[in-house]
DNA sequence: TTGAAAGCGGTACCAT
DNA sequence: ATGGTACCGCTTTCAA
């Protein structure tokens, strides 16, 4: 099994120095020589060394691991997943190990072994993020927390929602679409975004003087329940396009749609806030934003690490690196490379 | 910031007692009396003790955390993500911490900080599963690994697919549908699970004297690709129901079918053989197998820390609590619950 | 710039 | 059934 693992006193025994010595040349603040360094990462490399986690946890404070939280009723989306691999490839170029927290993973008091957390969407009322919080450990969120949680936050980071909701819909304005309708998320999920694309919604709406429609339903709605959300959303007989908010939706609405005579195309616009890549993403009938979430995840992971290394950031981050694909135009396949 | 913490030494003062009985009494092998044990556990749940995991795992030789990895072309489905989420809680109650390996985490030289790993659904030809097989790390696979892993593979973990898949059409049948098609997924993920569903499909037509008819396409098949497999699938005149492998294609060929004017329900049968909750599982018009992914990754976490605690068992395991959801039986609300 | 020694909080081993 | 003590591998503190 796991050969026994080679100790900085082995190096240090190799390169005829300290373990003081090397376990500053490999981990600690510079105090070593260039030459030294370079001679005791050699052998490190050499021999083989990995360093024993556990034993630097008991001595110092840093685990060399992130841990990420996402909210139970959002797993269903493929969002967080490949937010949580781009999470985890970050946290490799940081050389630390990314641990995924299940909310009720309390089997007992357990402590957090982690250097900071990523929490993703965190929504109001969470009991695993209060617990993160109440453990005091570095925080950094992707979408602003509930006011509850502000203070225990060191940081966040988001996509420009609002803008992009925006620019969705002034596009399907251009194309000649005179009043969309929408369908969002409800209570069930009320993050900030959300909140974000339902209000820009009715602000466009407000401006362009147009009266607005919509609904909400669950995050996991059945066919049903979405069914009857995307029936009622487009019940005005003028509605004449269709915005979806979470990933899936608006995949799943062109059946939907159909059913009701509403056959998208030039006749019946249909968009979508958070793409999926298989279903809205590469179908052109569909304006989708792509999010970028594997990028997202791994820049998130860049912020936390900044905040626990004590750089200086500022407290709200944006993530740009979104795009919308607009319909019509062509998809390729998304998200295929890593 | 994190409070101090509560250590077995200022529980020993607490109870008069030496730091040795107080470790014995919290985790060891029950050599003290039942009597101190109550003390000392009274006390320690007054203090608000919790368990160093680096002291303790720094004095024995394990890491306190497993790995989980999954082939990133199979990152689409949720399956994954209720899997690992599965297998974060089972890996709690273990006391150990869920890592998230992503392929490409070696940015240098690092190495596993982990006692053992689950890989799920193991491809043949992945590098980073070489990789942790040439480390050593103790391996278990959900589905069964390619020939060239076979030997780093301690166990295996899989679902009883074939007869899943069997009892799927069998049923298919009993509705009077006589010629099913089949869609799969091609070659970029050549999975035993794949495999095994093709060739009882395959095999389930030679029983039952009939034709097959069965395309593969890519598991992350845009709209177009999935549509051409579907439609060239059930192009034959007499073929009257469709069987989709992976999860999700039955939900999204429903309105492909529509489109050459198959309509799904007692003309047309439809079934998934591994389902997405909200388009599949809730939807009644398909027959649909529920690989229990939560659960599944939660068994799977049990059977990997069985085989790092040397318990012995059998290499080839099955995961039992799979259901079949057939066409008109209600639903609920699948994988609603952690 | 480097080294020696003292821990961190448990567990293992040997005594009693 | 309980206690004493060395020690896991590393970081920290203090000295040189």
């Amino acid at each position: 099994m796991a050969a026994r693992r080679v100790t900085i006193v082995e190096i240090a025994q190799r390169v005829g120095l300290s373990k003081t010595t090397v376990s500053d040349a490999l981990h600690g603040g510079g105090r070593v020589s260039p030459a030294t360094a370079a001679k005791v990462a050699a052998a490190a490399r050499e021999l083989g060394y990995v360093t024993n986690r556990a034993a630097r946890q008991l001595r110092g404070r840093s685990v060399g691991a992130f841990g990420i939280y996402i909210p139970p009723i959002a797993r269903n989306f493929n969002f967080y997943m490949e937010f949580a691999f781009g999470a985890a490839h970050g946290s490799a170029e940081h050389d630390a190990d990314l641990t995924l927290f299940a909310r009720d993973a309390d089997v007992g008091p357990r402590h957090f072994q982690v250097d900071g957390v990523l929490a993703v969407d965190p929504l109001p009322g969470d009991p695993m993020l209060q617990r993160l919080a109440d453990a005091g450990i570095p925080m950094v969120t992707a979408g602003r927390p509930p006011e509850a949680l502000a203070d225990a936050v060191a940081a966040v980071i988001e996509a420009p929602h609002s803008d992009l909701a925006r620019l969705v819909l002034d596009h399907l304005h251009q194309c000649g679409y005179r009043r969309p309708a929408f369908v969002g998320s409800d209570r069930q999920f009320y993050s900030s975004w959300a909140d974000d694309v339902r209000q820009s919604y009715l602000d466009w709406c407000a401006t362009y003087l147009t009266e607005p429609s919509a609904c909400d339903c669950p995050l996991d709605a059945t066919a049903e329940e979405l069914g009857a959300a995307v029936r009622s959303a487009v019940a005005p007989t003028d509605v004449d396009a269709l915005v979806c908010a979470p990933q899936g939706f608006a995949g799943r609405a062109i059946g939907i749609l159909e059913s009701v005579d509403r056959h998208v195309g030039p006749g019946f616009g249909l968009a979508s806030l958070s793409s999926d890549p298989t279903t809205e993403l590469s179908n052109q009938r569909i304006t989708a934003v792509d999010l970028a979430p594997w990028t997202f995840g791994r820049e998130a992971v860049n912020l936390l690490a900044a905040v626990i290394a004590g750089e200086p950031r500022p407290y709200l981050n944006r993530f740009e690196k979104v795009a919308i694909r607009k319909a019509g135009e062509s998809t390729g396949r998304p998200w295929a490379s890593e």
